[in-house]
DNA sequence: TGACACCGATGTGTGCAGACATCAAAACTC
DNA sequence: GAGTTTTGATGTCTGCACACATCGGTGTCA
């Protein structure tokens, strides 16, 4: 039921909401909105809830619904990064998404080589080995379908579900980096080499090694991808007290 | 308005589900959440709603409403993580929270040596000689507060909105900490001098500096919250694909 | 005359009740 | 077993009553 009236309204007001379209405190009225997507209250009550769950609008009886500045809004729903990748805020949040994966991945790198299962240890050292063929063969779709079955792996071995939830993400900044063209034809000799030490040291349960390793990946990824961000601005969250 | 009927059925279904008093793959109809919440149908729909999008439930025509497992909660909703730390999994989500912290900290000081507002570093280095002299004269509450502003400048510093928006997640853990006696009554001198360097060099825009100093703050955070961890058991996200 | 506290009118979200539409599971027919 | 019909749950729409924050008017006091 992905195209339901109610997902439309939610879809609407959302990517309206995050392109800035309606910007921080703008008024709508519930009447105003079933009026202007043509759809009956229960809709439009439905939807806004739900925005309102997600930190983009709140409602005040007399007033009316109100847009909220982006400081309110959660960086973490799935929704909301991909309203974020799919208007002008795509390039920030990339950014956002490649940070956050760069602290992480050492990390869930350390906590698989503790804590991960056997056969995912093994299917992470195949996927390894099949990536650095794929790699040198110069098969791009099979090389990028590996690397995020790589980074799955290793976000869900970590046994730490917050990272695990990462896998969606990881996906979509891999995927955004092939499609636009940020990726050498054939990936380098290192990087195809450091997946494989990630993946043995996991394999073997050196954490400290697993840690190095997966450490020296995002910094070559970090390096590789801050060109295309300089241009984007900062944004600084004020502290709530 | 936080005591809403729609708010109240939230909170109820929410806890239940997390608590896993309704289990993955539980059935229930609108019809008799009416009833047993004592509330009109619009209210049930609008709850089902947000919870449908916090990935607690899916609902199906002819069906029902079903509880999903909890790989498909959104673990950095800010009220599942409250419905988590209210209920049995509290130390599970607690860990999560405090490795999620490892991970990001380090890497948001580094960020902050290169990026933040120069009003900001200079805040943040009189909070670490703040936090010094409440940790010397033992005044606890004063220290935790102190505490959580010095981790949220240094989140909100990194100009990353993924990582400041953990600023409420760590303030919990923080306090978590305190309120179980896992804190000492006199914090040591080491952990307090290496808040002070990594508010000085982020002042200085050192970045690895900052970097290696938070890294220092965190091994210690976690080796001596890791006591308390080793009964809770890891659970292993699957790999969707 | 002016400043301030009170109070009632107004408008808008919240909650309720009932109807019909839709659609997929389940039962039935051949 | 394949195709069809029935059924029962969510999806959508609508009219109404209520709660309550805001605003403007009224009255009191200095």
């Amino acid at each position: 039921m992905t195209s339901s009236l109610h997902h439309r309204a939610i879809e609407n007001l959302g990517t309206r909401i995050v392109s800035g379209d309606l910007p921080a405190g703008h008024l709508m009225l519930a009447e105003q909105l079933e009026e202007e997507l043509q759809v009956s209250r229960s809709v439009i009550r439905e939807a806004v809830r739900v925005l309102q769950s997600l930190g983009l609008v709140e409602t005040t009886k007399r007033v009316g619904i109100r847009v909220l500045p982006a400081s309110r809004w959660n960086p973490f729903d799935p929704q909301v990064i991909r309203w974020r990748l799919a208007g002008n805020a795509r390039g920030a949040q990339l950014r956002s998404l490649a940070e956050l994966r760069a602290a992480v991945e050492p990390v869930a790198a350390e906590l698989a080589a503790q804590n991960a299962p056997a056969p995912l240890r093994l299917e992470l050292v195949d996927v390894a080995y099949a990536m650095r063929e794929a790699g040198n063969s110069g098969d791009v779709p099979r090389f990028l379908e590996l690397d995020i079955h790589f980074h799955s792996l290793l976000l869900s071995g970590s046994g730490n579900e917050m990272f695990a939830n990462l896998m969606g993400q990881v996906a979509e900044t891999l995927t955004g980096r092939t499609v636009h063209g940020l990726m050498p034809d054939h990936p380098h000799e290192a990087p195809l080499q450091w997946h494989v030490d990630v993946a043995e040291a996991i394999s073997r349960g050196d954490s400290a090694a697993a840690r190095e390793a997966s450490g020296r990946i995002m910094r070559r990824t970090i390096s590789q991808m801050s060109d295309s961000w300089t241009e984007q601005p900062r944004v600084f969250i004020p502290v709530r007290r």
